[in-house]
DNA sequence: TTAAATTAATTTGTATACAAATTTCAAGTG
DNA sequence: CACTTGAAATTTGTATACAAATTAATTTAA
């Protein structure tokens, strides 16, 4: 296990709840689990935190961060103020080979029967990025793909993903259709709404749920 | 020399320029400058990574990344969005003590003959700060620090900083003003011509003087 | 019984030492 | 002379050991 691949792995268990929201983690127990000293851990436990994929819990402890739907919703207020923005600028540098690879992964969504609820979130995010990857705004990116990282655990369940796969899906289509359109503001006014549903979506179930 | 205060000082070495943009942080130079081992040096460069503080230069080494125009512009455009937010969200729950600490800070502004450039820009951003923290909207404000961290650097120059200073200050009192008269569209116009202007002062100080 | 204080346990923080990787630089080749 | 190649030097990555701090458990006092 390499450094690198530390901190990714422990992204990924955090995501897919090896370590669910209010563990405590302590490097020790960490360290042992991964089979690596306390040292990397900490290197990866560093940079967790300051995504704020870790937080501080006491004094000098960090744990999974609980997500409250007040903050899910603030989140998704945040990515509805961004990803319009990512997609305006993006737009005049949109290619056809660009859209291209966006509905090859549509397609691909489609063609994939037994995709978990993870990994087909992870595809729609890919498509996402995809088109926004044009606006060569790094920093936006980079934002946009850490606010991403923290809802990311919670798109999994049932309640959410159920029904809504089919209606988000679907409004991917029209935003690739729109865009190849040259049609911006129908595309922007498409993306707020879905943004604002699947954010809805969540801060519902988190309201019905607690923890 | 302590954990918490190598990173605080390390980036605020990294403000001042004592390391400047586009040197390489080797961890052997910074433990015997800051007379600490790797190890605490590693932690405050993972942070200051996660924060895009420092940046990947090559496979390995780590360097104080120089602020393009067209990054600075893009930083700005994010804050465009995202400060109106949190004064959106905040203006419901602004107290007259809020508001009498953000005038305090104003006051001291003023008061203070033998303010540096830089001391100056922290009271403005803590003015700032001050307004937005009412929204209790905590990944909001974490972003927005980290935003204004990453041009912090390049604010203390004169070019920037001479005759703005005035019209920033005068602006800072009439957002105050509209504030209290619960103006609330008023004052977020008037932070975004503001945010705007400094965002062009910046940009045309990076086009000028590259790097 | 509750709350504060003290001690014991655990956990984090740091230094040193060594391994693995990267970077540099010089020699060799076309 | 530019371009590889390869070894030397530097630099980063990791393990272990120990110090400092935090957390917990236990005792003591109100």
């Amino acid at each position: 296990m390499t450094k690198a691949s530390l901190y990714q792995q422990l992204k990924q268990d955090i995501r897919q709840g090896v370590w669910p929201a209010g563990s405590v983690l302590n490097q020790q127990k960490l360290s042992e689990h991964y089979q690596v000293s306390r040292i990397p851990v900490r290197d990866a436990l560093q940079q967790l935190k300051a995504e704020a994929l870790v937080v501080m819990a006491g004094k000098a402890s960090l744990m999974v961060p609980p997500l409250t739907a007040t903050e899910a919703e603030e989140l998704y207020q945040i990515r509805l103020q961004l990803e319009p923005m990512a997609l305006r600028r993006a737009f005049p540098q949109l290619t056809f080979s660009l859209l291209g690879q966006a509905e090859d992964l549509l397609h691909q969504i489609e063609q994939d029967q037994h995709l978990s609820a993870a990994d087909r979130g992870a595809l729609n995010w890919r498509f996402h990025l995809t088109l926004y990857q044009a606006s060569h705004c790094p920093h936006l990116l980079r934002l946009l793909h850490s606010l991403h990282q923290q809802v990311e655990r919670y798109l999994g369940f049932q309640e959410i993903s159920l029904n809504y796969a089919d209606t988000s899906h679907q409004e991917h289509w029209q935003l690739l259709e729109l865009l190849r359109n040259q049609d911006l503001d129908a595309a922007i006014a498409l993306l707020q709404q879905h943004i604002q549903q699947a954010g809805e979506l969540l801060t519902n179930h988190l309201r019905q749920q607690p923890a």
